[in-house]
DNA sequence: TGACATTGGTTTCCTGGGAAACTACATTGC
DNA sequence: GCAATGTAGTTTCCCAGGAAACCAATGTCA
């Protein structure tokens, strides 16, 4: 934090919260693209899949939203996932442009394997903490959002 | 976390500890990442300057350790940060082969404003929490350092 | 109706990082 | 002394994502 008295010594690297989360959270990260490696899946192809599985039809520019991208980052991602015949466009009733993405039968099948990494990995890394605590944590971190009105997961 | 009854359905995104970390720290880094734009610096070359100003000599071994990167990355990262006129590489006294990395004047010169800004934004993102708080959090995340025994940064 | 603006989605170009090949120095063992 | 092996650092190739140009469908307003 800064101080009022001038510093005399820059600020070290970890005397940064930000320093701190984004440590553990690509250590997070890294370990859960090694699991789902395995699926033949990213992570960012893993939170589309887990997206469009909620909605039964969902709309690129919805996909945009939750995955954070731009649009021609997600467009990508969805051709990735058609070409590994886990999702599929089509277009929208009454439209010739707007499109309506949804899971194959393939993709359907993934997603709860997949979700079941994603358990595990957070097991992995937070099971070991009290409940208490990792309640406090999340609440920490939705408080966060919640005070900075922070819209969407910039992929950074 | 897993639970030991059959789950119904997959477990949503915002369930885990690690979506949420992953989502703020991207927050984080990213308008940090906007601050060093001004400066015409990305985040790995701030890491970098900022390890390199603690030793007055370091080995290009060092920084990889610290960037956590590959060390063909960091060679580019070292490179990049050459021809900006900030660091410099010069073989180390008794090798020809092993190198010595320094900042320039200009570099040295810009360390403590980078600091400023990497102060000035922890203190944008948590600044309004109570001290208390944010020694907790900080906390935590050392001790799942600790607990995992990670290592290194993975850039991710 | 027809010009213009808007908007959904794709494509192109560029940048940063990982993996692995590669180069040149260094060390070890004979 | 010199081959074989190890090691520091660089380079090449590839991939994912941002920015912005682009294309096509839609909306709007005279």
């Amino acid at each position: 934090m800064t101080r009022h008295k001038k510093q005399s010594t820059p600020s070290p690297l970890e005397a940064h919260l930000g320093f701190w989360l984004r440590f553990i959270s690509n250590h997070v990260s890294l370990r859960f693209q090694h699991l789902l490696e395995a699926e033949g899946v990213t992570v960012t192809e893993w939170v589309a899949l887990r997206t469009l599985w909620s909605q039964e039809e969902t709309t690129h520019a919805a996909l945009i939203q939750t995955l954070g991208m731009t649009k021609g980052a997600a467009s990508k991602v969805v051709s990735r996932l058609e070409e590994k015949g886990l999702a599929e466009r089509q277009l929208a009733d009454g439209s010739a442009r707007e499109q309506s993405l949804g899971l194959t039968t393939k993709g359907k099948a993934l997603v709860p394997l997949l979700s079941a990494l994603a358990d595990a990995n957070d097991a992995h890394f937070f099971g070991h903490l009290p409940a208490a605590e990792r309640q406090a944590l999340m609440q920490t971190m939705q408080a966060l959002v919640q005070h900075h009105q922070l819209k969407v997961v910039p992929t950074a």
